[in-house]
DNA sequence: TGTATTTTGTATCGTTTCGCAGAAAACTGA
DNA sequence: TCAGTTTTCTGCGAAACGATACAAAATACA
């Protein structure tokens, strides 16, 4: 599987390195995060970092990317578990919810909506990377709906996908758990057919 | 009602530059947008964008309080066009999507959605700018639900402000106006009462 | 044991950034 | 015309930033 590799071994995982470094992202977002402060939390140099993933810009479409799979890994769980249709989303609520206020520094929400957006304007890579992750939660709910038979599927799952968008953004504001609940809850109520 | 000013006048409209500064805050967010961006594209010299406004990061905040009001006074103008529910809040949407693809340099989304959120974890002063912002939109829409006497209006409203901040990460993310044109008229199927 | 190869750590280079000092310019009031 | 006041402009400085050069360290292979 794995060569036995050449040289000098790396002392780190790079995979668990770029979590990490994606936690040092979600925090300060991509222009006001320093390369000194991700060697700082991943207590690397930087130029192992940079021999691990390239420049700043690609460490944080790393970043992405890991998100962007966490994500499909999420919908893959959802999908094995077969509920039904309202606890499904119910589910990935509550999943969204979750992720959004954990990790080491406290509620931080989505990397994509809270830190890709402001930069995916001036920079096209970027803009792509946040675009791709927002079709594929819609696509991915949109099947759910469509597996169901229920009338503009598609639509009813952009809605799905609008109200985690804003729990994302809520979040950054600071928001309470409750509101997010209480929010999630309500999209429910409004969105899902009973 | 304005004195005749003491010393040499000001060049330039502080209200109109304001304008400015938060289009370029608006393209590339915050920490990505430097002051000699902001002096090159207002024509003004740093010294002057300082004694005008103070510190890059006071500039940031007059530029969301500026927004601030540009909402509270569209909501004003919409109280007073006295339309039915569903009208006024189609005609919300519709300032929000018009509002979101304008602008000198293109389709660029909401500043406090799509640029506050990024630095909102770090900077409680952002973080409590966008917030208030966020509030202002769900109690200005709320009113409107409980006005017509519907079950849990604040809790519908939050459902409408959820899919308007969605369509100001999708404008970033390159969405066409055609996407969130549907996305509002779906919202508004689901959460506004016939 | 020795050579080739890769990573690590130190130290630094050049650029960009924010913010300000100080002199010149423009205006008011006397 | 002249003194007082505020703005504008040129230039600067200190700090932070991204990125890299180079030698030492650690491993595989022969």
């Amino acid at each position: 599987m794995n060569k036995p590799a050449r040289g000098r071994p790396r002392s780190f995982d790079a995979q668990q390195v770029l979590g990490i470094v994606a936690d040092c992202f979600r925090d300060g977002g991509y222009s006001a995060t320093s390369l000194d402060e991700i060697a700082a939390a991943t207590g690397l140099n930087r130029p192992s970092l940079y021999a691990a993933y390239g420049d700043k810009k690609a460490m944080y479409l790393a970043a992405l990317a890991r998100q962007h799979d966490a994500i499909a890994q999420s919908f893959d769980r959802l999908d094995a578990e077969a509920l039904g249709l309202r606890d499904t989303i119910a589910a990935l609520f509550a999943w969204s919810i979750a992720s959004y206020l954990a990790g080491p520094h406290g509620a931080r929400g989505c990397l994509a909506v809270g830190t890709a957006s402001a930069e995916a304007v001036r920079d096209a890579d970027i803009r792509a990377a946040l675009d791709r992750t927002l079709a594929l939660v819609d696509t991915r709910i949109a099947r759910w709906f469509v597996r169901d038979g229920i009338a503009d599927g598609a639509g009813r799952a952009q809605l799905v996908g609008a109200a985690i968008h804003s729990l994302g953004v809520r979040v950054r504001a600071g928001q309470p758990r409750e509101t997010l609940e209480a929010i999630a809850a309500q999209a429910i109520e409004a969105i899902v057919p009973r």
